[in-house]
Parts: C-alpha cells; sequence; structure tokens
DNA sequence: ATGTCC
C-alpha cells in the first residue's frame, strides 16, 4: 500500500479532548486531534493516518486538527481542518472539501409545539414523503429551465431561488453567507456537470441525507436558544443534503486536472487523494471558482426542499416554518486569521467541519452577534441532533464537528440490521420512518454512527463551541 | 457523497 514504510504515528494525550501527533517525517505541523478517547477512531489508524498526511501539504500552518467526529475518508479525513497560508505557496485540496461539496444542514423552527404535533402527525408524514425527491435519480422540486437559469442558481445560491418566488427575504438573513459565496465561477463547472446538476436542484439524495421532523428536547443554553428562535418542546424540521450529482462531479474533474498540474509546482504528497495545487495557481484558482458555484447550488438545494417543506407543514398542520438557520460543513473559505502574531490570508478546509464564530465576531448578522454562530449537527435518526454556538478562543480556526461521524462501514452497517427491521425498530419507538430504500435505510442505522451527544460534549470541553439545544427526532425523510 | 465503475 502507500502507506508501507511509513513512520509510526506518536499519539500523545494533551488534555482531556485533546491528542497530538508528534511532528515526523514530512509533516510540515503537528496533529491535533480533539476527542475522548473513547472517541478516537476505532480500527486502527487510517483517519489518524490521514490527519498525519495533511500535515504534509505546501502552506500548512499550525496544525493539521481532526474533530471528535472524524473518521477515514478520500485523501482527508472527514472531521478534519487544515488552513493553508495563501501568500506563502498554501495549496488548496478538493480531498480538503470532499466529494459532496457544500454539504450542509438547514434548520427551520415551526410556530407549533411538539404535543399539537400528534393529531396531524400522519398526514404530515404523508404529505413530506410524496414531495420530498429522494435517492438516487427520483426528481426535484424544482424544474431548472435550462443552462442559463442553472448559471443563475451558481451564481445566487439560495438568493437566486427567493428572487424566483421561492422564499422570502428574512431567509437570507438566516443563511450562511447571506445566501450566496461572490466568487462563484460558473466556466469553471463542466458541461457534464452541468448536465447533472440540471435536474436535481431540490432533492435530497442519499447516504446521510435526510429531512427529519424533531423536537427541542433539551436546552442547556437557553438564552443563545431564544436569539435562534427555538424554545423547549418546539417542532423543529432540520433538512441534510449538498450538491448532488453537480459538486460530485466537480471534485472528480478537479482532482484529476490537479493530479496532472501537481508535478509542474513540484508538490509531492503522501496519498494521490490529496491532489492539490497553489491557491494563486490557475488549477487553484479554478477548482475555487467552481466549488463556490458548487456552494451556491447546495443552498439553493436546501432552500428549495425548505419551501417543499413548507407547503406541506401548511396543508397539514397549518403551521409556518422560520428559518433558524442554514450551514454548509463542507467547504474551503479564504479567511483571514492571526498566526505567530501577524494576520495571514489562509485557505481554510473545513471537511466535515463546521466555521463557529464567536460572539462579536464582525462576520455575524446583527441579530445573532451576541449569541454567536448557530452551529447545526445532524446526529443519527434514532438518537439525537443539536444545535451549538461559537465561543471566544477561535481554536482550530474557529471550526467545530459536523456530525456523530460513522463508527461502523456501510457494509459492516447492513451485516447489524435489515432496514424493514431498523424502521419497526424506530416506529415502535414513535419515530415516523419514510425511506427511500431497505438498504440505504440499514446502512444509516443509529448503531453505525458515534454518541452524538458524547461527540458534542467532547467539541465543548475541548473549547471549540458551547451546546446550546437538542433535538430528538419525531419522523424521518430518508435519502 | 455519487446516474454507488466510462
Amino acid at each position: 500500500m502507500h502507506h508501507h514504510g511509513a513512520p509510526p504515528l506518536d499519539l500523545v494525550q494533551a488534555g482531556p479532548y485533546e491528542f497530538r501527533l508528534e511532528r515526523l517525517g514530512a509533516m510540515r505541523v503537528p496533529g491535533v486531534v480533539f476527542a475522548s478517547r473513547e472517541l478516537l477512531p476505532e480500527g486502527g489508524d487510517e483517519a489518524l493516518r490521514q490527519v498525519a498526511d495533511v500535515a504534509t501539504l505546501p502552506g500548512i500552518v499550525v496544525a493539521s486538527y481532526a474533530m471528535p467526529d472524524v473518521h477515514w475518508g478520500y485523501g482527508f479525513p472527514i472531521g478534519g481542518v487544515a488552513a493553508t497560508d495563501v501568500d506563502d505557496g498554501g495549496v488548496v485540496s478538493p480531498g480538503g472539501v470532499g466529494f459532496d461539496i457544500s454539504c450542509g444542514v438547514r434548520l427551520l423552527a415551526a410556530d407549533l409545539d411538539a404535543a399539537a404535533l400528534r393529531r396531524v402527525m400522519r398526514p404530515l408524514m404523508d404529505g413530506l414523503g410524496r414531495v420530498i425527491p429522494r435517492g438516487a435519480g427520483r426528481g426535484a422540486v424544482w424544474q431548472v429551465s435550462g443552462r442559463r437559469q442553472l448559471e443563475a442558481v451558481l451564481a445566487g445560491g439560495s438568493r437566486y431561488a427567493v428572487e424566483q418566488g421561492h422564499g422570502g427575504e428574512r431567509d437570507l438573513m438566516r443563511c450562511e453567507d447571506a445566501g450566496a459565496v461572490a466568487d462563484a465561477d460558473p466556466e469553471q463547472v463542466s458541461a457534464r456537470a452541468m448536465e447533472r446538476g440540471l435536474g436535481q436542484v431540490g432533492s435530497l439524495g442519499g447516504g446521510n441525507h435526510f429531512l427529519e421532523v424533531q423536537r427541542v428536547d433539551e436546552v442547556p443554553d437557553e438564552a443563545a436558544a431564544a436569539a435562534f428562535g427555538l424554545r423547549p418542546g418546539q417542532v423543529c424540521v432540520m433538512i441534510h443534503c449538498g450538491s448532488r450529482g453537480l459538486g460530485h462531479q466537480i471534485c472528480t474533474d478537479h482532482v484529476r486536472a490537479m493530479e496532472a498540474a501537481m508535478p509542474r509546482y513540484g508538490i509531492e504528497v503522501p496519498d494521490r487523494q490529496l491532489a492539490c495545487a497553489p491557491v494563486a495557481s490557475p488549477e487553484g484558482r479554478a477548482y475555487l471558482g467552481a466549488m463556490a458555484a458548487a456552494a451556491n447550488y447546495g443552498r439553493a438545494n436546501r432552500q428549495l426542499l425548505a419551501e417543499a417543506a413548507r407547503r406541506i407543514f401548511a396543508d397539514a398542520a397549518g403551521a409556518t416554518l422560520d428559518l433558524v438557520y442554514d450551514v454548509s460543513h463542507n467547504l474551503a473559505k479564504l479567511e483571514t486569521h492571526r498566526v505567530d502574531g501577524a494576520d495571514r490570508r489562509l485557505c481554510v478546509h473545513r471537511k466535515g467541519a463546521t466555521l463557529a464564530l464567536p460572539p462579536g465576531h464582525p462576520g455575524l448578522p446583527e441579530d445573532l452577534r451576541a449569541s454567536g454562530q448557530p452551529v447545526l449537527i445532524p446526529g443519527t435518526m434514532g438518537t439525537s441532533s443539536w444545535v451549538l454556538t461559537g465561543v471566544p478562543g477561535g481554536r482550530a480556526f474557529h471550526s467545530t464537528c459536523h456530525g456523530a461521524g460513522r463508527r461502523l462501514s456501510r457494509h459492516q452497517a447492513i451485516r447489524t440490521v435489515g432496514g424493514k427491521e431498523l424502521r419497526a425498530r424506530l416506529e415502535s419507538r414513535g419515530i415516523a420512518v419514510r425511506g427511500a430504500s431497505w438498504r440505504g435505510l440499514a446502512e444509516e442505522t443509529p448503531d453505525a454512527y458515534k454518541d452524538v451527544s458524547a461527540v458534542v460534549e467532547a467539541a465543548e470541553g475541548a473549547g471549540l463551541c458551547r451546546r446550546v439545544a437538542r433535538l430528538t427526532p419525531l419522523g424521518v425523510v430518508k435519502g
């Protein structure tokens, strides 16, 4: 294998929720893993090896970080954070963002308590099951008219969707980057990626993606919860999805282009899945332009799905859904951070990690300034999800975890339970299930994941964030 | 994650 002969990993505990991978061999910086011992990846050192491999990237600063939900991924670990210095040969790597560019979470709060939902739960779930496209292929809630309109989606994100009548102006105030990043470059999106994306705006996809009806269960921080528009007992809708075939194709295209370009820049990496190019190079800029286009596509996707959910909630429950927040956990962003006493322009890769700005940060809109940035953590369909917020200190470039973190492979997961049995188990606990495939459901069994509450406890313990509210599932529409 | 391999 490609790691044959690599030096052993030197993992030392540096605190109750912090482990350190000492700099060895080609590592330019140490690795830092925020986790309890119980949450460290099981089954060998593959994810930790990836943390060390990322530490070899040109221009990386401070450390290669891993969040408590870290697990093995393509090149970079999922749950990884790495920042490179743009003005010092720093690289951007598509593997540091992932195949599902702009995968993220949108949370909406209903003007309804869970007690009032009981009598309409059946028609509500039937309605959501009917209108939410999910699984491979299977259509979308918005028929984009053609290439020109898709380019407008790539440039305008949620903002364009709202301009087209899919939502209200208030939605945009509660989207990261106000619904769209400005530096999208549709020219860098291949014809094939466009084709794949054309019919998928407003579709969940598969894997760990879902739309859940949830109840606000436990509220560790009532002030922040109130600022976010959440109260105990309230009904919520959480949507977890990404940029579908479009983002996947962009990742594939640009990994290939960077693999070809790396020799020209004299870049060598320990794993070909870490293909990268300098941020300032034509290949680096091309990827970032295409990535930003996919970022906007993912946001428009979540905007359209939210509108579909709103129509069902209005019809079945006479309830409205207000946007709490929309945030991506698979992106690279150009940000300024203080490194060794100087402000540096960094390319911060967050792959299965979430930006968590602290209270008072100038990057936050006025109404979230006092509470900090909402962080949305999709858990599992049998346990819970969480709302967190940023804290002062800014560790790991203001990042925290993104989910429960996979513990068993999909193959291992389907050996533990069948889809029908899992659905029966969930329904017997009062959780309504509308799936796409029995196999897909079984692959997502809660047993395949780490304990999400332990993950967010570790993230808080490590000084990355603060817990605001726990959300428990009432019904799940599963991709 | 993904028209789950062009």
